[in-house]
DNA sequence: TGCCCGATTAACT
DNA sequence: GTTAATCGGGCAA
């Protein structure tokens, strides 16, 4: 499977999201397939990008393909993949991920030996990972990121974003169908 | 400069 | 189900 050029993200957001569901995403070699993630676009009032370019969010401001890192209440980082281009400043959060690579390393960075609490959350993942604002606005295109593409096309669902207080009702969750590493299952 | 609060998590009851 | 931890962005003063 071919491994994701920045003329992958360079389309709407919500056509994005569904076909990295089930895609691989690693960060020096350690990783796993992207089970759910959650789409953020500047005309809606829970992006970051919503109140426009500020020093924190112009990584969203800029070309696809890029990482765009946030420190979340102050403890965790979220990785975002930029999408759609400049001026449109919509990203995807990477929410879970099924790890495939580079166990050990997740579980020392965790503390944990629970596979299921290695990478199922945002700040959970890039712990895992070893993603800090260090990796802010690095292309996804070239190591250490590696995405690869899915080998067939799983059963995607979609439904409210998680830990929001605006624009609660938009169903811009999108997960893969009975993945036991969600951070949380999708209502039937 | 000060204050509020968040795209979260883990450890509680 | 509830709450502390922890800190930088954004905005009022």
């Amino acid at each position: 499977m071919p491994r994701l050029k920045k003329s992958f993200f360079n389309r709407s957001v919500h056509v994005v999201a569904p076909e990295l569901i089930g895609a691989r995403l690693l960060f020096n070699g350690v990783g796993g397939i992207i089970v759910e993630l959650e789409a953020y676009h500047h005309t809606e009032p829970a992006a970051h990008s919503y109140g426009g370019e500020t020093a924190r969010n112009a990584v969203m401001f800029g070309p696809a393909g890029y990482a765009y890192v946030y420190r979340s209440y102050g403890i965790h980082w979220c990785v975002n993949f930029v999408c759609e281009g400049a001026g449109s400043a919509a990203a995807l959060l990477i929410r879970a991920l099924e790890p495939t690579d580079g166990l050990a390393a997740m579980r020392r960075r965790r503390h944990t030996e629970d596979v299921r609490l290695l990478c199922s959350g945002p700040g959970r993942l890039t712990e895992a990972l070893g993603i800090t604002r260090d990796h802010n606005a690095l292309a996804l295109d070239v190591p250490p990121f590696e995405i690869w593409a899915r080998k067939s096309t799983p059963e995607v669902v979609a439904g409210v974003r998680i830990g929001i207080t605006k624009a609660v009702e938009l169903p811009w969750r999108y997960g893969l169908k009975g993945s036991r590493f969600l951070s949380k299952p999708f209502r039937p």
